[in-house]
DNA sequence: AAGTCACTCAACCGCAGGACG
DNA sequence: GCGTCCTGCGGTTGAGTGACT
């Protein structure tokens, strides 16, 4: 006994919409307005699935729709969000006006991703990928060198989608922790949208070892339950800053200098991408230029390109220009 | 110019959960 | 409590398109 089919799939059109199907559909919600998508069909005169329209309607059709391209500010936000509840892209719609849930994860898939694993961040666990392929070996027993991997992001993801799962599952709720944030504001009769800094930092970190952000120092006041301490996660007044201070990735001396800088908390994903990509390119022209390594693995050579962006790290905060 | 490849994004699919009788 | 219907959601697919050879 499976569920029946929600309309007759053989009677009905499927593939792209046209101008007049669009017109149908606008017609009928202008007057009876959306609800019992069953129906619209039928009584818009639409030879299609009633799922069908109402996912053309709430993605396409809906009059606040933005059908722009992406600013820098929503790549922002949706990367912040994604690190904090994952691939719920109608929970990170929702902080975009004008963005639908399909839009997001279509961004995500086809240019968010990319970018980030092209700076050699995880966009699972949104950590640098050489500390996942640390941690994985942590996890899985292989802590010597003689652990191999394949030389592959796919197998990095893969690996540690069951740590990432696990971490997720027995802590907060990402979700009402996540809603109550204000994250995303917009000025009255302005377009522009504003976010709250973006930085590289890793809340995961905060889960996956069960430490609490000792923010003391900080202004803010976002609280963050430990997995042992239950799920019950009041939050008011989220500040990413909370996330990066106790930020075991970061080196301490780059965590004090960003806790002291209100322009380092303004840093931008793009600026962010630009430095790792100048980063990147230092690294690769080392290794390659240094005939003295060896290349033993593939593992090595990301975990010592790891060491000397971490190095770096604090001057590279001083490079940006406000 | 033609073929191939990679990318984007609209649309589809199946599942889960809530409402309701 | 159970079954049905509807809606929402996230993963996946495939047509369209542009870049490249």
């Amino acid at each position: 006994m499976g569920r029946p089919p929600c309309c007759d799939k053989s009677n009905v059109k499927k593939g792209l919409w046209t101008e007049e199907e669009d017109a149908k559909i606008l017609a009928y919600v202008a007057i009876h307005g959306v609800g019992n998508w069953s129906l619209i069909p039928k009584k818009a005169g639409l030879n299609r699935c009633g799922k069908s329209c109402r996912l053309r309607w709430t993605n396409y059709l809906r009059p606040d729709l933005k059908h722009d391209s992406f600013s820098p500010q929503e790549e922002e936000l949706i990367i912040q969000c994604h690190r904090i509840i994952g691939s719920r892209w109608s929970t990170i719609a929702r902080k975009l006006p004008g963005r639908t849930d399909n839009d997001v994860k279509n961004h995500w898939n086809t240019k968010l991703k990319k970018k980030l694993m092209k700076m050699g961040i995880d966009p699972v666990t949104h950590k640098p990928v050489s500390q996942v392929l640390s941690e994985f070996r942590n996890i899985s027993g292989h802590g010597n060198a003689s652990f191999k991997t394949e030389p592959s992001n796919n197998s990095v993801l893969t690996q540690t989608n069951s740590a990432w799962e696990m971490m997720r599952n027995t802590t907060m709720s990402h979700e009402t922790y996540f809603n109550n944030s204000p994250m995303i504001f917009t000025n009255p009769g302005s377009s522009e949208i504003q976010t709250t800094p973006f930085h590289f930092s890793n809340h995961s970190n905060h889960l996956l070892n069960g430490t609490t952000s000792s923010c003391s120092s900080s202004s803010s006041s976002a609280s963050i339950t430990q997995p042992n301490q239950g799920t019950q996660a009041p939050v008011t007044n989220f500040c990413w800053d909370d996330f990066l201070l106790s930020d075991p990735v970061l080196p301490q001396s780059s965590q004090k200098q960003v806790v002291g800088s209100s322009a380092t908390s303004n840093l931008t994903f793009a600026q962010n991408e630009h430095h790792f990509n100048r980063q990147a390119e230092c690294s690769s022209q080392k290794i390659v230029s240094d005939p003295s390594r060896s290349a033993s693995s593939f593992v090595d050579e990301i975990l010592d390109k790891d060491q000397e962006m971490l190095s770096q790290f604090p001057q590279l905060l001083n490079d940006f220009d406000y």
